[in-house]
DNA sequence: CTGTTAGCGCATTCAT
DNA sequence: ATGAATGCGCTAACAG
């Protein structure tokens, strides 16, 4: 390694103590500042401590506080900018509240159950994002330890956190029907998680509150290859819409360039619109119009939670489940056909 | 929480041995598929543990083991797909092993050598990306327990691992200068990591193999605010220059937007070209021409390391540190001066 | 195949 | 202000 020295022979709390010519209790104290030590004594264990270069033993002191001071985050994948998002307000916030945070990425896990499992043993309390986990499951889980469903169904039995989906999928269809489009189609996959259910949703309630037929939706993943196949069906007759509500930009971005590639004029012939606002949505000509959600604000609030039912902060026990939505807001661009004078690009 | 149980009175081994009629040894026994248990006597053990809602307590485990099984990722922050990547590819590999992750974010942290220090004492072996630490502190925790710097330094003291950046650097130069570009600039601080450092060395040595001066770098950040106010000065006529050579993809984005908002024609008037590939780099036009990195690769390779040192798989101990570098690869694409045929924008 | 036993390193009473 | 003693839940010999 270094070469130097080697992690072979750790320091303990007791080498520490005899280092100071103290008892193990006098380290522990001054490492907790849990309780008041004399100047002198204090100093003479810091410096024992530095010299042998102590560290801690967490699991040690977890075992005997019977706390691990640490959260659980587990997230379906970590593509684009709204998993990093989450996780950043997560992490940043639980730091804040004196806690770790141990994540968990399910997607290409051979057994995402046994790694929550075995999460569940490592951490006070747990947050767990997508549709991996069947309903059951996570209420099984909640069962044992705090458990906070993101972005998840507003309802049933676990408490929720998520972002507003329905309000803003219904008020960006209809900013997309008073511009005269009439011909609409919802791409994504509903059963794919809460979240774009919930965007169908809005977009059902405006097409039926016009009294226009509801079309199903169009159900395909959220990558940019799905976008292209989709795009490539379009330009052969497949679907006929002159307005497309894509279920997240990534997708919106990679309908709209091969519409593009292929002669298709933005949003004259056709009008495309996403979720997520990620960086490309800005550069992209037309600039996408899509829906900001405060992602981060949603993972600290998702630690905040956490934190307060360790600390029973909140009437734990009997109080029936919570569900707290954050709002979204449409970020009109030009995707949708608004002529935007200043390009505002420069965002944050 | 959910309402109906408390997690309260949490299950031990010894609760589930009772119940199972059995010693808490064949418990962990069945648990850890350690030795082997009859059939019967595991049936009734799982059955008590899943009565019970059993669940190892992890902190137990590691300090009778002396193992965290977990592993630190230290990052400045987690903004582009860079650290996501680094962070998908370090978990995913990581959890293959059998270890957990815990991830810490210095960015905004009022004092991120804190958090460090209590890392340490949670995992078995960290990985650092980024210079908010001095090397004598790494050098120092090094001394604890195995470290590794990602994206670092690739030379001194403690192991290294880092994507190539020199010779793409260089290579990138030429090809603009190939491309007639006679008065280049270098966009970013190489003060400001290992990384930027190697671009600017990779860029000095093209321009001086042909000859030519080497301009000091334009020392600014990585933020898309960086890049407008760049463009604007570059506007108001403060910098000359015919190729722009940004040290990420997200600067170089904002530097070409805010250029071409202003009539400037790139690539004609001046090619700009980056770092990264984000996404937007293939949906902006002209596309964007940009380094592509093996950042999950490093990522999962970062987590093989510092396993194999924990499992002292490699000449641990005297042995000098290692330094690896990752290949890159030069991306193509339109904002040099190329002209790019079929818009290949579906890559991965 | 299963039970007994002895720590792992630290926080915490309870004394002093 | 400090020390001695106890236990947190689990694993790993060691017996049987």
């Amino acid at each position: 390694m270094t070469g130097s020295a080697a992690h072979s022979q750790r320091a303990t709390i007791y080498s520490v103590a005899a280092a100071a010519g103290v008892s193990i209790a006098t380290v522990s104290r001054v490492f907790q500042g849990t309780s008041i030590v004399a100047q002198g004594t204090r100093e003479r264990v810091l410096a024992a401590a530095d010299e042998l270069n102590y560290v801690p033993l967490g699991a040690a002191r977890s075992l005997a506080v019977s706390r691990h001071e640490l959260l659980g985050l587990v997230l379906p994948e970590l593509g684009g900018p709204y998993y990093s998002e989450l996780l950043m307000g997560f992490e940043s916030r639980a730091s804040e509240l004196g806690l770790g945070v141990i994540v968990v990425v399910t997607q290409g896990k051979p057994d995402p159950s046994r790694a929550i499992r075995q999460l569940m043993s490592r951490v006070d309390a747990i947050a767990v994002l997508g549709s991996d986990l069947d309903d059951d499951a996570l209420t099984h889980l909640a069962t044992v330890k705090p458990l906070l469903s993101l972005a998840g169904i507003p309802d049933g039995p676990i408490d929720s956190l998520a972002a507003e989906n329905t309000a803003s999928a219904e008020q960006l269809t209809i900013h997309l029907l008073d511009h005269g489009r009439s011909s609409l189609l919802f791409l994504g996959d509903p059963d794919a998680g809460a979240d774009i259910a919930g965007r169908y949703t809005g977009f059902s309630a405006a097409l039926s509150a016009r009294g226009l037929d509801v079309p199903e939706p169009v159900r395909i993943g959220l990558r940019e290859s799905d976008g292209a196949a989709f795009a490539t069906a379009h330009l052969a007759g497949e679907h006929r819409a002159d307005a497309l509500v894509c279920a997240n930009d990534e997708l919106a971005l990679a309908v709209l360039a091969h519409l593009q590639d292929h002669g298709v004029d933005v949003p004259a012939d056709v009008a495309v619109v996403g979720w997520d606002d990620v960086m490309a949505a800005r550069y992209v000509r037309p600039a996408l119009t899509t829906v900001r959600q405060p992602v981060r604000d949603l993972g600290a609030l998702a630690s905040d939670r956490l934190h307060a039912h360790l600390n029973g902060t909140t009437d734990a026990g009997a109080a029936s489940p919570t569900h707290d939505i954050l709002p979204t807001q449409v970020v009109i661009r030009s995707s949708c056909g608004c002529t935007t004078s200043p390009p505002e690009r420069h965002l944050p």
